[in-house]
DNA sequence: CGATCATATTGATATACATCAAGATACAAT
DNA sequence: ATTGTATCTTGATGTATATCAATATGATCG
């Protein structure tokens, strides 16, 4: 099926539509279009002046950022269901980031200035907007407290940790992108993700397989390294 | 009231009530008032319920986070004039991280409930509570980009920069807090801050007085290092 | 003022992680 | 399948920054 007709029912449960409510779904989607871009694709390059929204339909996306001597990083990966980049297309101002197919990738296009008159005239929507900011500015503190205070292994623990579907004791993580973008979501090197993943395994609590890994017990996961 | 000089210009200018305008700021400033407390005052703790939100007056507030070890670190510091824990407050989530005064404070105190009637109520300030969201997002990823990418001088430098008041070339950077919380605050150790320092005052770029660094080359201050 | 206490600096050493350099796997195309 | 190419892993070595320990500085208060 070329392009499947887009799944309604994902976006509704999206935490951003479910606050938002169906009258600015429906308002959102009418100009809205999708598009399916393959592994490596770029969706918007830093420092551009964004046109539109993404809502991932399927795939990820990595949000990576340039320093001045030209090295990048990924600041975050996102997934299915996950709006991302409002704060860009909110205040007008040029992306800080660009954002890259970690996979193949569905994406729902939404223009900016809809949105932006959508959050004027909508008040639920624009509540949805500013849950959806807090979230995503929570998720940044998180990971800064990550990095500063945890070690390596301790932050790819964690990492695995919230992949893993439901709360339940074992399930499997899947890793459909590559290792540097994790890696560097991470804030380390392919090479200790690597090393990393070993030892975990090596002590029992997750089983490596190609682009997956299977936690078996994720409160112990979650203990590794614990002083 | 024995706290007269509450300073309405300073909150004029702020890029939050600028954004909101007049009316919502008169709306959210008669039923909050003013508190002074010294250095090492807890404003709010991590995994409390906020019933206020804070707009520091005077001084400066470091956000600190625990993770489960107990070790603390800073997320961010601010300064007068700022706005901070709207997305705790907004999304009615517990803090996830605590505000300590770094220097003595002067902080108005408004309402959790009142602002979140306001921003239902007034587009306008809803408009500014997104913006201030969408800036706040923009600091800490920056910061992730910060940690991830740049050497300890080189974050030093650019948190001196960032400090000195104006554009141009030279400058006074105060730096009232503790050397721990700029240093946490920078992810490293005040040791480490301590020499960095050092060496960017042997590089002749800073020169260090007790409790200020004067910027003596702003521009080539951002270039040590440089590859 | 001088004594006390917290905070900051300086010095010596340790270590987690990066870097550099081969190999090994897996994936895509023919 | 077979080859080619990118990605991932494994190993050896280096280094930025942490840690530990001692000293110095500067604030606070009798």
């Amino acid at each position: 099926m070329p392009d499947r007709p887009l799944n309604i029912d994902l976006l509704r449960r999206s935490p951003f539509f479910a606050a938002a409510g169906e009258a600015a779904m429906t308002r959102l989607l009418r100009p809205s279009f999708t598009q399916q871009l393959p592994r490596g694709a770029i969706l918007f390059d830093q420092n551009e002046v964004p046109n539109f929204l993404h809502l991932l339909l399927a795939g990820s996306v990595g949000l990576q950022a340039r320093d001045e001597t030209g090295t990048e990083t990924v600041v975050e990966i996102f997934g299915a269901g996950e709006l991302f980049l409002a704060p860009a297309a909110i205040l007008g101002l040029p992306y800080l980031a660009s954002g890259a197919a970690l996979t193949d990738v569905r994406v729902l296009m939404i223009p900016a200035d809809v949105f932006r008159e959508g959050i004027a005239a909508d008040p639920a929507l624009g509540q949805a907007a500013i849950e959806l900011l807090a979230r995503h500015w929570r998720l940044m503190v998180d990971q800064v407290v990550d990095l500063k205070l945890r070690p390596a292994e301790r932050r790819v623990a964690r990492f695995l940790a919230r992949r893993v579907p439901e709360e339940a004791g074992a399930g499997t993580a899947d890793l459909p992108e590559p290792r540097g973008a994790i890696a560097a979501r991470l804030g380390m090197t392919p090479e200790t993700l690597s090393r990393t993943l070993n030892a975990l395994e090596a002590q029992g609590v997750i089983r490596l397989s190609p682009r997956q890994a299977h936690v078996v017990d994720r409160a112990r996961l979650l203990q590794v390294g614990a002083r």
